[in-house]
DNA sequence: CAGGTATGTGACAACGTTGTCATCCATTTC
DNA sequence: GAAATGGATGACAACGTTGTCACATACCTG
């Protein structure tokens, strides 16, 4: 029978508050067997003797001994940890927040634990983080790209940490991405608005340099272009970000001489500032309005917002099975998945023209 | 010189993509110290000299170096691992994602990393939530509880582990909580409803088993009996949990002889139930509404949403901030902290009684 | 200039676990 | 009945890091 380790020793003496925690050496010495058998037992490894077996599950609870997975992934030989790093722009934002959903059903499935941060916007904190999860050895990175330049992370990948994209493509960094079909899903909005009568289309959309604002932005030129129907520059209103901004936007839109009699708003902050604004000049029940995303009480709001849905759980989803894939064979080519969007009338976008 | 340990010899022989990670011996090697000056450069330790400390920062660029936080973690003596653990209801939850964000923002300060898991109001998911954050060595726990009974966590807590409540109190467990003051905030809306001349007012509320849905329902019955009015048994629904329930409710009462001229709805999912069982009922300008939890979009509805908000972020973040002051005086005795809530009047609430 | 102190550096063990290999004992086989 | 086989168990090293201590050198002090 092997000593007990110094610290638990040192249980006996100490309060029961102050004991450190118990080890397989002390699983071991309690259950008086190896170390190594104590190691079977709790990794479930088969032939140790069901007397054996008995003795040590008995120590275990009654020491409330748990595994120390840290100590155990430093020995494995296969160096996994099951733990991955999951980079959003804010875990409080519903579409980052939808995307953490999907992406921990599939993680609980497969045993593993999520790490999760906001970056805000901050390419700095980007990288920031990306290190903090590499020190903690995680398998994986999931990430929806703030900065705008990713070559930094082949230092990562060499060192074998799989990464996959989410919302946004990655620049200068090869790897699989996960996006919604933004500029189909603009076209078919548009298109929308275009089947219900109207020709004076006002298109608010995201800062030009966002890559998914671009595609949005083109979606809305390619259904006006094969409906035969003339781009108006004074209806285009670009890099505009947040519902306030939204709202200037349309109070102006709404007092040209020639105003527009549908918006089509290509990201959802624009979508709740229109609303608002529409509400406020009493527009909203006769300017049509289609919304890039969905958003909670849209059906409840009067009119209900007619919108073009992302699947933010589904891309989730895919980007936690397509980490699963990369980390079991990692030669594979990189790979752009499109998740389909689908557009949702509720009656905003099913308004005539107005004259 | 030190030879280079073997993973890193058979970089040489292998391709970029198979090599391993390179380790402080690395390091140690290429710079042309010993492994331990490189721990004290990585470590900021002072007492090495500036040139020593230049060629160590030089070969870890050059190696793309990232100290291992998990070997770190096994040795140190201070044994904290800048990791806890944060189990909520359901990430995606609005309410869930905002604590979340609250203790991000703290812990971010500190340099910690969260793992973050959803529980779905199931115990049994919280108990092995609880072991795998354990077996990885978390400081502290933040659980949002689903469970009844926490007895269990004792183990945990001996074993060195903080842990804090957030939302609704533990059973059996002596802890750090944070709670919104649900039964002073109910009353304060039942009580705003009195002011606008109500005396019918329903009461619709969770599941009585929830320690929260019982506190709002005694905040109702303390406000009503404050103003002397009385409580009529037939506008007491209880045991409601989602919208759909809700709605169903809200027609139920809205078919009494004598209905009610006012509703507090006593949690986020029932408020929005309500709104739309208004609304169908074409009522929603008749009947008094306020909620109790805020919600996206309350204030463009027509009319605006009423609510008792609640802080949830700043719940997020006195969690946050106890955990951090239990890790540091862990003798401290267990107190509950209550975060006051706040009436938002924004029409539903101050609809005057019908007759 | 001997003896002491301060400073920088490294050798070595240890953290809690798993991989490898040796040992032991009970069978089976000729 | 000796030799070979196989199955259960344990001893020991190793994972990548930090704590402890010893050593070497340089600087004081009287």
């Amino acid at each position: 029978m092997t000593t007990l380790s110094t610290a638990s020793t040192a249980a006996t003496a100490t309060p029961d508050s102050m004991r450190a925690r118990p080890t397989m050496r002390d699983v071991a010495a309690l259950a008086g067997v190896s170390l190594k058998t104590v190691s079977r037992v709790v990794n479930r490894e088969d032939g140790v003797s069901d007397d054996l077996v008995a003795k040590v599950e008995r120590a275990a609870i009654q020491l409330d001994y748990r595994p120390n997975l840290t100590a155990s992934n430093l020995r494995r030989s296969d160096r996994k940890t099951a733990t991955w790093g999951l980079l959003l722009e804010d875990v409080a934002n519903p579409f980052s927040s939808a995307v953490h959903r999907g992406v921990e059903e599939v993680a609980r499935e497969l045993g593993v634990a999520v790490f999760t941060a906001s970056m805000d916007e901050d390419p700095e904190r980007e990288r920031e983080l990306v290190a903090t999860f590499s020190s903690r050895r995680v398998d994986a990175l999931i990430i929806a790209p703030t900065a705008t330049e990713h070559a930094y992370l082949a230092n990562e990948a060499r060192n074998g940490i799989a990464v996959v994209f989410v919302d946004r493509p990655a620049f200068g960094f090869d790897a699989d991405c996960v996006v919604t079909d933004n500029r189909a899903g603009s076209a078919a909005a548009t298109r929308h608005l275009i089947e219900h009568g109207h020709k004076r289309i006002a298109f608010i959309g995201d800062y030009a340099t966002i890559a998914t604002a671009n595609e949005r932005y083109q979606g809305y030129v390619d259904a006006m272009a094969a409906a035969g129907v003339q781009l108006r520059p004074e209806f285009v209103k670009r890099d505009v970000h947040d519902a306030a901004q939204a709202a200037t936007v349309v109070h102006a839109l709404l007092s040209l001489d020639d105003s527009p009699t549908a918006i089509f708003a290509a990201q959802n902050l624009i979508t709740m500032g229109t609303v608002e604004a529409l509400r406020n000049s009493g527009a909203q029940h006769r300017i049509a309005l289609v919304g890039f995303d969905d958003f909670a009480m849209a059906n409840l709001l009067d009119p209900g917002v007619s919108v073009v849905a992302q699947d933010p759980r589904a891309i989730g989803r895919l980007a936690a099975t397509l980490v699963n894939e990369r980390l079991a064979h990692s030669n594979a080519p990189a790979s752009v998945h499109v998740v389909p969007s689908v557009l949702i009338a509720r009656g905003s976008g099913e308004i005539a023209p107005s004259n």
